[in-house]
DNA sequence: GCGTCCAGGTCTACC
DNA sequence: GGTAGACCTGGACGC
């Protein structure tokens, strides 16, 4: 194996820790944290599915990566290994007019003094549906499964039990009993092969999701005309692709926001979103940080 | 160990 | 447009 140590700059006030656990996806491979050594890595796929391993450390105004591999890297590889962990950590997006916002209540300011506000994603779009498809009507343990499940039969592996995450073509490849009997995806599989399907043969161009020009309400039906995502997922992913005008609610962020707001007392969800209109486009944003600010008290909060 | 019940979003059929 | 029932799994629970 041959390791080779790339680095890249971030903006002020970036927060590393604060953008690995802004969600769940810092714990679902091919993403891995290793708290021992305070580091959090990604198994990515490089040209022809070669993976490589990429560990990378916060060293204050830039992130420190030692990118291992099976052959020596090229010049091209290290500037895309580079691409695809800024596009993860979203370096790319401009948080100004978000924190901006959050400054103007006090309810807020603690968001922008936090380095909050980036949601950490995948390389790619498809793995981030693939990803959200699998958190819908199940326990988190049943999505850490599924996740599982998909890099280590479908990914390309790498070494002591490291994947890569699959392309559309390896689960496009596989049955719908393959998945219900060796993913664990149950009724889900239909979706994910039909997804997978349309992303390999071209039909469906996921990526081109990050780039769009369209109205986010536009976007979010686009989003939801893919099978098995519905409103809930549908915002999240918007979320994922800098669109915050939708909360994307489930029964965690319920029940998070009954504790904070209605002293534990159940309301409607068309309450819930009375209560976040008037804080505008980044709503979706203010919502998901509110309800997750416990876990900006420690380092490692799961 | 086995059976039953329930929680968790989305889809489809129906009104 | 709103709603009921089905979908599938894992965990909790009772026996």
């Amino acid at each position: 194996m041959i390791s080779h140590r790339l680095q890249f700059s971030v903006p002020p006030g970036f927060s590393f820790w604060r953008t690995v656990y802004s969600h769940g996806w810092c714990a679902l491979p091919p993403f891995s944290i290793q708290k021992e050594s305070g580091t959090f890595s990604r198994i990515l796929s490089l040209e022809d599915e070669v993976p490589a391993e990429c560990i990378m450390r916060d060293a204050g105004n830039k992130i420190i990566v030692l990118a291992r591999s099976q052959f020596p890297l090229t010049g091209d590889q290290k500037a895309r290994i580079k691409h695809q962990l800024k596009a993860c950590l979203r370096l790319d997006e401009e948080m100004s007019e978000f924190y901006a916002e959050a400054q103007r209540s006090p309810r807020f300011r603690w968001i922008p003094k936090a380095g909050a506000g980036r949601m950490l994603r995948a390389p790619t779009v498809f793995e981030d549906v693939v990803k959200m498809i699998c958190t819908t009507n199940c326990s988190w343990s049943l999505t850490e499964v599924m996740v599982q499940n998909l890099t280590t039969q479908l990914g390309k592996g790498f070494e002591d039990g490291k994947y890569s995450f699959p392309t559309p073509d390896a689960i496009a490849g596989k049955s719908d009993a393959f998945l219900r009997k060796n993913i664990r995806s149950g009724y889900r599989s239909p979706y994910l092969l039909e997804l997978a399907e349309n992303v390999a043969s071209g039909r469906l161009d996921l990526e081109s999701w990050r780039s769009s020009p369209d109205a986010t309400t536009d976007l979010f039906k686009t989003v939801k005309s893919v099978k098995g995502m519905g409103d809930y997922a549908a915002g999240n992913i918007l979320k994922l692709l800098g669109r915050y005008d939708y909360l994307g609610l489930d029964s965690w962020v319920r029940s998070r926001f009954y504790h904070l707001h209605t002293n534990g007392r159940k309301v409607r969800d068309t309450t819930i979103e009375k209560h976040y209109a008037p804080l505008g486009k980044f709503r979706g944003l203010f919502f998901w940080l509110e309800m997750t600010r416990h876990w900006y008290q420690r380092k490692f909060p799961f």
